[in-house]
RNA sequence: GGGUCCGUGGUCUAGUGGUUAUGACGCGUCCCUUACAAGGACGAGAUCGGUGGUUCGACUCCGCCCGGACCCA
């Protein structure tokens, strides 16, 4: 085991590795009855072509998990989907041909999309398997292949005939560039400055009786609007005011001239109107905002759309038609101004919503749509149920669903996404959705099995045009990675995905799978926060803070950035992306590296197979340490806490292993006589190969390369997790001491400037109780004989302060605590130290009372001095005082 | 405006009702010691955002304020 490399090359380890794995089974799912499941519905990212360093984060995480429960025995699933539908690939595709999509017909533009998927697919799967990521990649699907969007469709056959899918005709939100209906989730509201123009709507005369009782002359008065959209003037229904405004009163019932378009309207009394806003006088548009949705609906009132689904001014903006809104806006306020009805306008902020991928304001249509009902109260009983981490995570989504006002829209208006399979009966216009043998179906192209219109026999069908809803395909990815409808669905263990997309996919995927299943989708889920760049801003290219994992990768190594993906915070926060991180942890791979080496020049093929090793103390603490060390690793792990996890096992590895362990038994390994050279070479192995186990989850390729050079079965990824059976507890704690007076030895050198390896005349070790103190591994560590000394040194001990245990005197004097405490540090440590010792405890007079000290409330802290002529140093180690002879 | 999270050495980060408040990076001093100078040992550096309160005791719990991030309106 001597062939190990004198430094570590991760470029090629990490190389090598990467295609070894692929050609192994390590990371297969079995689908094994006797070991429990641990299936992750692993976000299917979208196929941009770049897997950035937000996205690593979160495969990290999914990486960390999986490889943990792997080495507990787990048969996990990490399978990787992509999310391949959608505008943005439309977009693109026609960008690169240089058409339109209506220039071909949609198969043909369907397949254009596919091809453009499947290369970014590519990139993104590469920069996959650079990061170590350990899908089993016999389990990778595309939501844009039959089999995927076949099940997306049957399980919108599945809601419809449960009844949660219906069509109607509703104002839905509507993005003018991408043509398509949206959902409320898809809406992003942006503050801006926009221009707010009062106008005068003239008074009519509507020739009622009433006119006469409020005075004889019942001229018509106008009244004042203030509006920040008067592009939408040819869209007005009607006029609201608050009914307790006082400005008001009277005029509930008055009508009214909308200027430029003439549509007589009412003025109503609606309590949402927001009297101290503009003039108190607000248009009600079809429409401007979802309040005019809601006045609509509650006053019943007309439909005058005037947009157009390009977004442009219909036939009823009269001479304004054809104008693009913001035209329209600058044109229609100039001319309310030449007309006279534009009294002032003044700048205001508001609150736009856009469509989240394009930055478009929005409008509301009311167009025929499919819907998905939102049963909220169904749906947070199913969030409740799912663990998630960090708790808090479940208040955003409670939130978000609380506040959902309307129904999911599903419908999209354009051609790469599932078909919706439906048909439309040309006769009588009976709309029939296809049964759940039929898919995958493309309605387009195909006939329904139904055959004749159950409703007016007749057999021209229109295949309905309208797609799906992105989301329609992801949020069933939990039902398909888990074999649904094969096999019948139990929640899977894991989803892990961002914040960002707690309201949509987090969301859709709750509402789905419990639509469908009954079931909840998941039993944890484990959310991440953002990366930020090095400079604590959002990463971004202009500002010069942006990192491509890759970078990261070539710098250094994939295991530093995974490393430093774990330690920038605990799971849940946003965190910085810092190259310090990778520093250490290129440092800390580093070390590990020359343990591994160290390692290997004293184990064998044999070292595993000693039997009945004769342990000293020193194996007997640190076989402790590691045990305790492996419990508490693997509880940060079933806790998500990456970060204190690997603090947990560098700190150990580092420390207790490299620090002391391996510098203790340096002495029997060199020289040591076979059964105790035995017992430590089957130590360190011990410790090493648990060491490596539990790092392999962050590190995989050093973990792996360090694991191939030690006699070691098969993968580390294929190993189990460390048990350790118990230690001595005496042993241990004797290890311990042994440990730490070596490390106050390694200390005083290096504060006297001398090499740490400086022969040492003779050391005496006094212990505080008698016990058998292990000197055999001590003595070679510090270079100089070890003597165990009885009783008390030969020095001089000085009392020089006081060490109180608050805990102990505290709640013992509670109010009287702080007086007690004064008392003792205003004390001299002598006469503490000198009433100690003839009276057992010491005793005060605070306020007339006499107060007992016990000795377990404070230590008397002593200095030592040594005495006579020799030249001795005392250090003193926790438990032993050390004399050191030069 | 509502909600959530957060504010700890220069920077980033851990943490608990009683600790000499963690570690990393950076900085300084010393050390080539048979795993390791792309290293080691040691050290300096923090009134734990501010302010009230609860408590014998608060960095930790509560209120308010200031500052930041995100979500929603």
């Amino acid at each position: 085991m001597s062939e190990v490399p004198d430094s570590y090359d991760p470029e090629e380890a990490e190389r090598k590795w990467r295609d070894e794995w692929l050609d192994s089974d390590v990371y297969s799912y079995d689908d094994a009855d006797e070991r429990p499941d641990y299936i992750i519905d692993t976000p299917p990212p979208y196929p941009t072509g770049n897997l950035h360093i937000g996205n690593a984060l979160g495969w990290c995480y999914m990486d960390y998990a999986a490889r943990y429960h792997r080495l507990r025995g787990d048969d996990v699933l990490f399978p990787q989907g992509w999310d391949c539908h959608g505008l943005p690939t439309e977009v693109k595709v026609e960008e690169n041909r240089g058409i339109h999509r209506t220039d071909v017909s949609r198969e043909q533009f369907r397949e254009w999309c596919v091809e453009h998927t499947d290369s970014q697919i590519g990139a993104m799967k590469e920069t996959m398997l650079m990061l170590g990521f350990s899908q089993d990649w016999d389990h990778e699907f595309r939501t844009m292949d039959d089999d995927y969007w076949g099940e997306t469709q049957r399980s919108f056959v599945e809601m419809a005939d449960s009844g949660y899918v219906y069509q109607d005709e509703h104002p839905v939100n509507w993005c003018p560039r991408c043509e398509t209906a949206i959902a409320d989730a898809e809406v992003e509201n942006e503050d801006r400055e926009g221009t707010l123009y009062y106008v005068t709507f003239e008074g009519v005369d509507d020739d009622s009786e009433e006119q006469s009782s409020s005075g004889s002359a019942a001229e018509p008065q106008d009244i004042e609007i203030a509006t920040t959209r008067p592009e939408l003037l040819s869209a007005c229904v009607s006029m609201a005011v608050d009914p307790d405004d006082e400005r008001y009163e009277d005029r509930i019932g008055d009508t009214f001239e909308v200027p430029l378009f003439g549509q007589t309207i009412e003025l109503i009394a609606d309590d949402d109107v927001d009297d101290d806003f503009g003039t108190g006088a607000v248009m009600i548009c079809t429409f401007g905002d979802k309040q005019d949705v809601d006045w609509w609906i509650e006053h019943d009132l007309r439909l005058r759309t005037v947009f157009t689904e390009d977004g442009r001014l219909n036939e009823l903006a009269g001479e304004f038609e054809g104008l693009s809104i913001d035209e329209a806006k600058v044109e229609i306020a100039e001319t309310l101004d030449e007309e006279g009805y534009l009294t002032e306008t003044e700048p205001t902020e508001q609150s736009v919503g856009q469509c989240w991928r394009c930055d478009t304001p929005i409008e509301i249509l009311s167009k025929e749509q499919w819907f998905v009902e939102v049963n909220r109260e169904e749906i947070l009983e199913s969030a409740r149920a799912v663990e998630w981490f960090p708790e808090h995570m479940y208040t955003r989504l409670e939130e978000w669903t609380e506040g959902m006002e309307w129904d999911w829209v599903i419908s999209r208006q354009r051609v790469f996404a599932t078909p919706i399979p439906a048909w439309e009966c040309a006769e009588c216009g009976h709309v029939e959705i296809a049964g759940a043998e039929e898919v995958p179906i493309d309605p387009t192209a195909a006939e329904p099995a139904v055959g004749e219109c159950p409703e007016c026999g007749g057999d021209d069908w229109i295949g309905e045009t309208d797609v799906m809803d992105t989301w329609m395909d992801s949020s069933i990815s939990p039902m398909y990675v888990a074999g649904w409808p094969e096999e019948s669905f139990e929640p899977v263990q894991l989803r892990e995905q961002g914040h960002d997309i707690i309201r949509t996919w987090a969301f859709y995927t709750i509402l789905r799978t419990t639509a469908v299943t009954g079931e909840i989708p998941w039993e944890e889920a484990l959310i991440n926060g953002m990366v930020f760049g090095d400079d604590g801003n959002k990463m971004s290219k202009s500002r010069g803070n942006f990192v491509q994992p890759e970078e990261v990768v070539e710098e250094h190594s994939a295991d530093a950035f995974r490393q430093a993906m774990a330690l920038g915070g605990q799971p849940g926060t946003d965190i910085q992306f810092q190259w310090k991180e990778v520093t250490s942890a290129a440092r800390f791979q580093t070390k590990l590296w020359n343990i591994t080496k160290f390692a290997a020049e004293h184990v064998d093929g044999s070292t595993p197979e000693i039997e009945n090793p004769a342990y000293r103390d020193a194996d007997a603490w640190i076989r402790s340490r590691c045990r305790r060390v492996a419990e508490a690793v693997a509880a940060d792990m079933d806790e998500y806490r990456f970060d204190s996890a690997l603090r947990r096992v560098r700190e150990f590895v580092w420390h207790d292993l490299a620090d002391d362990y391996l510098e203790l038994i340096k002495g029997r390994l060199y020289e040591g006589r076979p059964g105790e050279r035995r017992a430590a070479e089957f130590t360190l192995y011990t410790a090493l190969s648990a060491s490596l186990r539990m790092l392999s989850p962050f590190a995989p390729f050093i973990t792996e390369e360090a694991w191939s050079h030690l006699p070691a079965e098969g993968s580390v990824h294929g190993a189990a997790w460390p048990e350790i059976g118990e230690v001595d507890p005496d042993a241990e704690a004797r290890g311990e001491l042994i440990a730490g007076i070596a490390a106050t030895i390694r200390g005083w050198k290096s504060d006297e400037g001398k090499p740490l390896n400086a022969d040492l005349d003779r050391i005496e070790v006094y212990l505080g109780e008698e016990r058998p103190l292990d000197t055999y591994d001590l003595a070679d560590t510090v270079n100089g004989p070890v003597y165990v000394e009885e009783g008390e040194p030969n020095v001089e001990l000085v009392p020089v302060a006081v060490d109180i245990d608050h805990s102990e005197l505290g709640p013992v004097f509670r109010e009287k605590a702080g007086a007690v405490v004064d008392r003792l540090e205003s004390a001299d440590p002598v006469e503490l130290q000198a009433e100690l010792d003839t009276a057992g405890h010491v005793e005060f007079e605070i306020d007339g009372e006499s107060v007992v000290v016990e000795p377990e409330m404070f230590d008397v802290v002593e200095e030592q001095r040594a005495e006579g002529g020799e030249t001795v140093t005392v250090l003193d180690a926790d438990e032993a005082t050390v004399l050191v002879f030069e």
